[in-house]
DNA sequence: CTGAAAGCGCTAACAG
DNA sequence: CTGTTAGCGCTTTCAG
């Protein structure tokens, strides 16, 4: 095999000095006689050196990248996050490993494995479940790891929303807006994000002391397209229902599809609310009143924080105490309720 | 600083055995002996042993990564395209590391900077530009490079569809349908993908014999939402316009939304037809009649290619010939067309 | 200010 | 079948 052929050791000839003057004026932070910076930089140059990523991480004992797992790229929630990772990983000069895990455990702890030791030096998680121990468990043995918008217990640091407030704003304005019989339609209940949501709904009800109904308590089975059967049945047993409040955006848009083959207007016949606000909400007919997730900054926040915990074990040698972010939401009214 | 303390020397110890021989075992290629296989097995499960990829990467002069380069994560084209080639990778047991370029050559080079030497293995470009020579100069060196979507020229492998035929079909379906003045929203001109889907549309009217006029091409200014006044002002200077040919879904979504506050219907009034079929374009009101383009399989096929290549290289010690692959689009009928 | 030497964790001859 | 040894390319003492 041709090997690179692209070294220290031949800037070091070619500049003739030593490997370790030609690491160190590379580094550039010890004093090196001018003239020698200049022909080691020369030579460097010349020969088009690019340092070997793997001998520098072998030797420094970090890599210089972080992984962050996700349930699919394709689920529009991500796409945003995973640019607000890059783009800090990017300025504090780390790259990142994007691993899709589709909810399988078996695929996460697989890339974990294969990660977790000099792989990367930290990872994001947006995938974190009730029985992700494995998770913990890395974390513990003092693996840098953040999660982001799933479970989280205050063991782990944890960049996420309050999603019980969230929840209520959104359906107390739409009990503002005249609405009575609001249905929910629930995600994965096995996610406290979406026991959360519930509880945030119930809450709107109980303040506006409209009472709480279990029959409006749409559950998916499946996936969501579920909620297509789910919003016709619904109806036709509750022809009173006014509204519903999706816990996200393609939830909203299912349900909408549903309205509309019944022959329902929106919002003029019924109203319907999202949540996320992902980059479909604002296209769709008709836009959709959504609470709006600021989900690039979750991402940022989350790299930040996992490449100051990085530092911070780089440095003192064992990470810091953890420390759960809570960043705003927002109501973001647009033309799919009244 | 706390080391990692889980490596094969550890092992080795408490299996009672050498490195070499832990080593021997865990690749699992030469035969041993039942009895000390058993041994290290054991040693390494109570150890919970992973590999050091720094180290194994170092010595076997590979890392097992490669690399995408797109613009960003948040264009929809890219999702589908992003799933396709980690798929692959992961099938072949490799990992994909993900830079968003922003278009921005700098940005790129930096990254190749980075990557290119034991970083990973070999890079997918989506990004490629005319002047984009430090991507065909990795490639001359004998660096493993796969292109998609972009320039091609038969010195770089490369899996594309065929715009022209893509535009041609297109627009010779929304002729069939009887439409007669179609106008055409072109992208980046400086992008031969758009160039040839110009070509498609001027060779579709030409057999219809429909005369072809400038006057009818709006080339966008800046960015996508330069469309929304561009098309009014066509309309207003060309009324006899009944269709938009757009190069891409939200271009045709921003022309829709323009139409609409012009008080026309799509499709009664005038028709839309998009191009790429991005997720988006079954969901917005009315559903895109579009160009199906296979993004997943796009990105399945480069990461097939690309990791083909890795093992080329491996093995042979250079690259295979190029070979440029040309995926099939299709035409996807929807609501947006009469 | 600079060079020599050791070693990060692993694999692959080479012996035996 | 298994141990010893060298070395991947880099950084970092330790001398000088």
């Amino acid at each position: 095999m041709v090997k690179s052929a692209n070294n220290m050791k031949e800037v070091a000839q070619k500049a003739g000095v030593s490997v370790s003057t030609v690491s160190r004026v590379l580094a550039g932070k010890t004093y090196i006689s001018e003239n020698t910076r200049e022909m080691v930089e020369n030579a460097a140059k010349e020969l088009n050196y690019r340092p070997n990523v793997m001998a520098k991480g072998l030797k420094l004992g970090r890599s210089n990248a972080i992984a962050l797992m996700i349930p699919s790229i394709d689920n529009l929630m991500f796409p945003d996050i995973v640019r607000g990772v890059e783009d800090v990983a990017q300025s504090h000069n780390f790259v990142v490993t994007l691993c899709n895990t589709d909810e399988d455990m078996n695929k996460e702890k697989l890339y974990m494995k294969k990660l977790s030791n000099m792989g990367v030096d930290g990872i994001v998680f947006a995938t974190m479940r009730k029985n992700s121990d494995y998770v913990r468990s890395l974390h513990e043995e003092g693996f840098p790891i953040v999660l982001t918008s799933r479970n989280y217990d205050g063991k782990l640091d944890a960049v996420v929303i309050n999603n019980l407030l969230s929840a209520y704003k959104g359906v107390s304005y739409l009990i503002s807006r005249g609405y009575k019989n609001i249905a929910i339609a629930l995600g994965d209940e096995e996610l406290p994000l979406y026991q959360k949501r519930l509880l945030g709904y119930k809450k709107a009800l109980e303040e506006a002391n409209i009472p709480y109904k279990e029959e409006l308590v749409m559950r998916e089975v499946g996936t969501n397209d579920s909620f297509y059967p789910l919003t016709k049945d619904l109806l036709k047993n509750h022809p009173e229902v006014d509204c519903f409040f999706a816990t996200n955006d393609i939830r909203a848009i299912i349900i909408i599809r549903a309205l509309r083959d019944m022959g329902l207007r929106i919002p003029e016949d019924i109203g319907v609310m999202g949540f996320d606000d992902t980059q479909i909400s604002a296209l769709v007919d008709p836009p959709l009143t959504t609470i709006h997730q600021p989900l690039y900054e979750i991402g940022a926040s989350a790299a930040k924080r996992l490449i100051f915990q990085i530092q911070h074990k780089q440095e003192k040698g064992n990470l810091a105490l953890p420390k759960i972010e809570i960043l705003e939401t927002e109501l973001i009214v647009r033309k799919s309720t009244k």
